[in-house]
DNA sequence: AAAGACGGTATCTATTTGATACTGATAGCT
DNA sequence: AGCTATCAGTATCAAATAGATACCGTCTTT
């Protein structure tokens, strides 16, 4: 008997299902900006402006369309502070935080493998020029 | 002395850094679909009808355009066979498959967390069907 | 002769992202 | 009183990206 979680059809969760509500989680994971502000957070609560410079460079607009998402999937809260002018804390919660550890994982991955991609990338495109001045 | 990894300007591979190529590469593994591709060629070469079946829902102009990043970045090739009717294969580099264990851990945090970012979606959404019913 | 397999490309539309300007409440300065 | 600044966002519009759908060339099978 296998312990994975399963979902309302019985089966147990697959990222590789469609219809899988993991499927929809992982690729928000994935967001351009979510992964980053989840990282940034880390260090405790920020505020929103503080956030943008951190996460630069990100447009305001965006910035709060990815934070209403992770307060929605529960993995950040939002306090307003009753100050003047505005005080709006960001925090990661307990669920947002068991997320650092495989996102740090994949930033080691990505910071760490750089000069291979690049390298990579310069091949490829050299073969393409070739390939057309043939 | 740190030993990361350092790019031209002399500074530490940073994700958080804008101009820094590991961010990008960080965003890029966060595509949508790439991630899903570099998962499912686990298994080995796949051809690129079966690699459209096997991550379903994705058109197949989408599946070329992230093909052809990930084959630019190192972590695909594509074998052409001479075959009517035509056969290529995709496959993981090693760079590929170095990728497979931080993109693992990130999959299951996803499917072992659906329930509580599942209810975390209901309270908000109650939440804000309370405050606009007032 | 017609239809099908395969690996795409072409074209058009819908959705998402981004740039930029602006708002409202209040405090501090002149 | 009037001007400016801080902060956390919205509003509006343009640009980039993703997706739906139809189609192509080559050969084999029916």
């Amino acid at each position: 008997m296998d312990t994975n979680v399963r979902h309302s059809s019985g089966l147990p969760a697959n990222v590789l299902d469609p219809d899988c509500p993991s499927r929809v989680i992982f690729q928000r994971i994935g967001d351009k900006w979510a992964s980053l502000v989840v990282q940034v957070l880390d260090d405790g609560p920020v505020r929103f402006s503080e956030l943008r410079k951190m996460v630069s460079v990100v447009t305001p607009k965006v910035l709060t369309q990815t934070l209403r998402s992770l307060e929605r999937d529960g993995l950040v809260t939002r306090t307003i502070h009753a100050q003047v002018p505005p005080r709006v804390d960001y925090e990661l919660t307990d669920l947002g935080r068991s997320l650092l550890e495989p996102l740090a994982q994949l930033r080691k991955w990505a910071e760490g493998n750089v000069p291979a991609i690049l390298a990579a990338r310069d091949a490829y495109d050299d073969a393409q020029d070739e390939a057309l001045l043939g």
